[in-house]
DNA sequence: GTCTATAGAACGATAGAC
DNA sequence: GTCTATCGTTCTATAGAC
C-alpha cells in the first residue's frame, strides 16, 4: 500500500480533472488537493500547469499509438478494410478509459497553444502509415476523401464514448461500443468514392 | 451601415470567442471589447456570462433543428437510409459555419453545468423523430446499436469540420465535406447489425 | 522534495451617476 | 441603455524556510 510517488499522483489527478472540467476550468489547487500534494508541487515537478497538461496528454496518447503501430505490423501485406479499421480504431477503445476520451474530445476542439503543445510526432507517423495502408486497400478513393474518412474514424471513436453516462470510470467491460464502432466504420470506409 | 444593436453584437462576439477559446477561456471583457460595448453590457442584457452562453447556443442550435425537422417532413413515408442521413446531417453543414462547429464540439465534451444549461428540448424531439424513422428503415437493428450510430452521425458532422484550417470563416463554399459525409454515413448506417 | 506565504494579475459582478 | 469605478474573489507562479 505504499503511496505512489507525487509525480504520478499529480498526473492521475490532472488527467481526471482536465477531462472533467477542462484545462482552464481546473485550478492547480484542485489538482494538488486531489493528489494529496502541496500547491507548489506542480511547479516543482512539471514547471507549470501547461507543462503538466503536456505530460498528461503524452501519457494518454502513447499507449494508443503504440498499440496502433503494433496492430498494423501484425497485419499481412494485403489487409482487408475491416482489419485496418479494427487495428486503427480498436486501441482507442482498449487503451483509453471512457472518461479519458473526454480529454481527447476537448483537445480536438481546442486550438489554443497549451492544448497543442505536446508535439505529437509519433501519432502523426502512425496516422501516415495507416493512411498509406488504407490508400492501398482503397485505390480508387481520392486522397482528400480518404483523409476525411480517417478523421471520421477518430471522431466516432472519441465522441461516441463520451456521453453514455456522465461520470463512471468503468475501464473496459465487454464494451459493445467497440464492436459497433468497427461495424459502423468498416462499412463507412468501404463505401465507393463520392465522385 | 447602421450598427447592429448591442445585444446582437454581444451574441456575435461571444459566439466567436466561445468557439475559439472556450467558455472559461473567454473573459467578459474580451467579449465586450470585440463587440464594441461596455463591460457592464453583458450583465444588463443577459444577466451573467453563463446566461449569455445559453443564448448563444440556442441561437446556433435553433436553425439546425428547424432544418432537420423540415427535411424530415419533406421525405416520403418510406425514405431510404441515404435520404434520412442527408436530411439529418445536411443541416449540420448548411446551417452552421465551420468555425461554429468548434463550439458544438466543446459542448459535446463538457459536462459542466453552464454548458448544459440551454435546455434543448427541441432538438431532443427532432432526434427522437429521426430515431423512429431510422428504426423503421432498419427494422433488424437493435435500438441500442441504432442510438450508437446516430451519435456517430453527429460526431462525424461536428468534428470533421473543425480542424481543416484553424481560423477561416468561409460560410459554405461548395463544401465537398458535406457530400463526403453523406457517402460515409449512409454506408455506415446501412451496415448490417453487429449481432 | 515539501512546505508556507505572498506577490501580482485577472476575473465576474454590480452599485450608482448620467 | 450606457458608462465608470470598484469590490471581493480566485488564479498561477515563486521566493525562501525546512
Amino acid at each position: 500500500m505504499a503511496p505512489l510517488d507525487t509525480r504520478t499522483q499529480l498526473l492521475d489527478a490532472a488527467e481526471r480533472l482536465f477531462a472533467e472540467r477542462g484545462f482552464r476550468g481546473t485550478s492547480v489547487r484542485a489538482i494538488t488537493d486531489l493528489a494529496g500534494a502541496n500547491l507548489a508541487a506542480v511547479g516543482y515537478h512539471f514547471g507549470s500547469k501547461a507543462e503538466l497538461l503536456s505530460a498528461v496528454v503524452r501519457r494518454v496518447i502513447e499507449p494508443i499509438t503504440a498499440a496502433q503501430l503494433a496492430g498494423l505490423e501484425r497485419l499481412g501485406s494485403e489487409p482487408t478494410i475491416s482489419e485496418l479499421v479494427e487495428a486503427f480504431a480498436g486501441p482507442l477503445f482498449d487503451e483509453m478509459r471512457a472518461d479519458t476520451s473526454r480529454l481527447i474530445v476537448r483537445i480536438f476542439g481546442d486550438p489554443s497553444e497549451e492544448m497543442r503543445d505536446w508535439t505529437g510526432s509519433a501519432e502523426e507517423q502512425v496516422r501516415d502509415r495507416y493512411r498509406a495502408a488504407f490508400a492501398r486497400a482503397l485505390p480508387d478513393l481520392p486522397a482528400e476523401e480518404l483523409w476525411f474518412r480517417m478523421r471520421g474514424i477518430l471522431a466516432v471513436a472519441a465522441v461516441d464514448r463520451v456521453d453514455r453516462h456522465n461520470q463512471p470510470c468503468t475501464p473496459n467491460p465487454t464494451e459493445p461500443a467497440r464492436r459497433w464502432a468497427v461495424t459502423f466504420l468498416a462499412a463507412a470506409m468501404s463505401a465507393p468514392p463520392t465522385g
